[in-house]
DNA sequence: CCACGGGTGTTTACGGTGTAAACTACGAGC
DNA sequence: GCTCGTAGTTTACACCGTAAACACCCGTGG
């Protein structure tokens, strides 16, 4: 995200086209995003965002931190890990439904990224607290973003394939597999938040039998 | 992948074509594959590829049936269901593993996919057959592959940042956030391997459990 | 044997991309 | 008022995916 122009002539600032670039990939798609579509978007030419991103990897970058900023983390509490747990699954996984075509971003996030390293040490703060010990609460960290990640990425894959309202017979290709056919209805009928919460259920009754 | 040219003379061919870009992806990285340089590394102009796919998706989808194909998925059989799923899940993310910079291919992949649908099937079978009813076989499926394919994410996004040698201090950048300098130590020392298996176990047992 | 037709790879061209470099315009400080 | 730093523009380049027209070459039918 790189620093804020202290200017108050500027028409634009890292968070606003930041922001704006997110609401472009959530209309367009991810593919969409270019540098001189953005500039149009904020009522400038292109190559004046090179002015706040030194290129477009750094744009990236700040989107997944608006992204991540809408994250709120709460500090440790006495709450039971459990709950907090769970709940910043959901949160984890509401974000990543609200924003679809930014997925991707979310889901190759190397810890280099401030963003993403900051999170991840608030939520490890919550597992140490919690008396996870470091190695542990790594371990698990990575485990449930994975899954939900993961979820998020399989569900919005197969959402053009879900019917559009539940439990229709919905079109296979002609030449279709014979194991899919059998598939099919079940993919038709498939409930995306029963699904996530069943998984959510085992690694959470997982982490118990463990320590 | 579409037709085969049956005709001898064909320099290029749909799975040619398709190992070679699998190979351009593995040594340079996914963006760099590029109509033009594939096809400068198959001794043709880069043109010459539409004969054979309608555009890059295809070409996509065809590298993503050249990696799964390489994922043999046993017919049911009567060992204990536990084992058949651990192997199919390290087999997966051997298979990822082999092939970092493919496995977002493999994150987004819509059922839609031929090759994904039917490998999709042949697992679902196998959970079928150990008493799955349908339901359960999908939503399993999804839970397993949302973990596998996130954890290769994870891995692959922070492998940059562990140290070559393990257990080395490893550079942080100069303004690091005070939870990332906590975090640190555990990064470096992280076994990738022990973590997939913890999250495997976890959900292995998560599922004993239910049915 | 020869002409043909179709499949194979090439050439050219177009609009879009990320971004480097030079340029213009304006607002604040001496 | 001159200067200087900054915001935004303009131009330019190499590269991308791909549409269209083209050249070639081989198996086949006459």
């Amino acid at each position: 995200m790189h620093t804020l122009s202290s200017h108050p002539r500027a028409l634009l600032s890292c968070v606003r086209i930041a922001e704006t670039a997110l609401e472009l990939v959530d209309r367009d798609g991810l593919d969409a995003l270019s540098m001189r579509k953005l500039g149009a978007e904020l009522g400038v030419e292109g190559m004046a965002i090179y002015r706040y991103f030194p290129n477009k990897a750094a744009l990236l970058a700040g989107v997944v931190e608006v992204l991540l900023a809408k994250l709120v983390i709460p500090p440790p509490s006495d709450v039971p890990w459990q709950l907090v747990f769970r709940e910043l699954s959901r949160a984890y996984r509401a974000l990543l439904l609200r924003h679809p075509h930014a997925i991707p971003l979310l889901a190759a996030l190397p810890l280099s990224d401030p963003a993403a390293a900051h999170a991840a040490g608030a939520v490890m703060a919550q597992l140490r607290a919690a008396g996870f010990d470091a190695q542990s609460a790594l371990k698990t960290l990575a485990t449930i973003t994975s899954y939900v990640v993961g979820v998020a990425q399989w569900e919005v894959g197969t959402a053009p394939f879900r019917a559009e309202r539940n439990g229709e017979p919905f079109p296979l290709p002609p030449g279709a597999d014979p194991y899919l056919v059998e598939l099919a209805p079940q993919l038709a009928e498939d409930d995306c938040e029963e699904t996530f919460e069943f998984g959510l259920d085992v690694i959470v009754r997982g982490l118990e039998t463990r320590g």
